[in-house]
DNA sequence: GTCTATAGGGCGATAGAC
DNA sequence: GTCTATCGCCCTATAGAC
């Protein structure tokens, strides 16, 4: 038999999770978390270079993101690139179970929101340099990456409320909704009712 | 004379940017700073709750946003609101000088980045109630509110380059933008090349 | 102001697996 | 022998409690 439990990092994630769930984020020590996962303090460290990471392990969504923009027909203009990609990380996502309870946990503690948002971000500080190979101009490829996980943010929820429609649909669906807010306002017919706003 | 030098906020926030830049975030030690300014250590948390909120004293530009958006005339659609909000915020940015050194500061350090992420979903979470009261939707109201910030990420850097363009300009200019970047594809079109990407 | 728990880094020891 | 996961014990600084 083996002198160590197996995944270690995995039961320290685990445990983590509910711990955070129970008694909160800043209430729970990285001790008490190493002991829950039978380790010692120390090797907590070993696997996770903060407290916070341990709720943030692995970079799926960005390595097929960066994977789904680099492999994308060339000929494609960005936006289409990115919201294939989003569209098709669904199983990234999964399961949803265990996305929300992560999310509740993070909503709960300002030091794990901010991870969180750094996270997004590096997202899409990696897909740029994806883009721009594909001759998009360095300005431009972080607006439209930022643009997209707008859209992003406002499918998720979505997704994660009514399980039988696409993430790709709603992603398709916020596009839409952008073009209506970002439709030129008629100037000369302001003073009749707002053009194009609900 | 005075029993205290007058400003001790301010001379935390000055010698900590400076520190900051010479040494680096992490190799700064609060006692240091506190020293610099002629405090203690225990008075610097007296004036900011943690190490980071040194550099991000101060809600000047939430304050005018949202006062922005309730002074706004009720007839102007989401869009326009937070671009004349943000489009007005010039004297925020000020001295640009400031602004640059403390933007290269907060980028050399992780830990920063992610706190002055935080400070502006907390804006974006101050503007949400704000729109909402106007009529909009909840969902939509974030969802223009993280648009129009997209918006203003890709206008500030070229405002802080090029003095002569007001920023409004510039946020207008990002939008067409986004018009183009976000126009239908024409799909019978696409094998002919890429109807509207550059 | 003082005291203290905790975060988190450095370095080396140990003890199996190979 | 080497490699690698784990632990032990050092340390400082942060930040909250008192």
């Amino acid at each position: 038999m083996p002198r160590w439990e197996s995944d270690a990092q995995g039961r320290l994630e685990r445990a983590a999770l509910q711990l955070f769930e129970t008694q909160g984020f800043e209430r729970t020590s990285v001790a008490q978390i190493a002991d829950a996962a039978g380790l010692k303090e120390r090797s907590f460290y070993r696997y996770f270079p903060d407290k916070r990471e341990v709720l943030f392990a692995g970079n799926e969504l960005e390595a097929h993101l960066v994977a789904q923009v680099e492999a994308a027909d060339p000929d494609l203009a960005p936006l289409e690139v990115l919201l294939t990609a989003l569209g098709t990380a669904e199983e990234i996502f999964r399961p949803r179970e265990f996305l929300l309870r992560r999310a509740r946990v993070i909503a709960a503690s300002p030091a794990l929101a901010e991870r969180d948002l750094i996270k997004l971000a590096d997202i899409a500080d990696a897909l740029a340099p994806a883009l721009e190979r594909r001759g998009v101009e360095r300005g431009k490829a972080r607006f439209v990456i930022d643009v997209v996980l707008a859209l992003h943010r406002h499918a998720l929820p979505r997704w994660l409320a009514e399980p039988d429609t696409t993430l790709a649909e709603l992603m398709a669906q916020a596009t839409a909704e952008l073009r209506e807010v970002i439709a030129p306002p008629a100037p000369t017919l302001r003073r009749g009712g707002r053009p194009l706003a609900r």
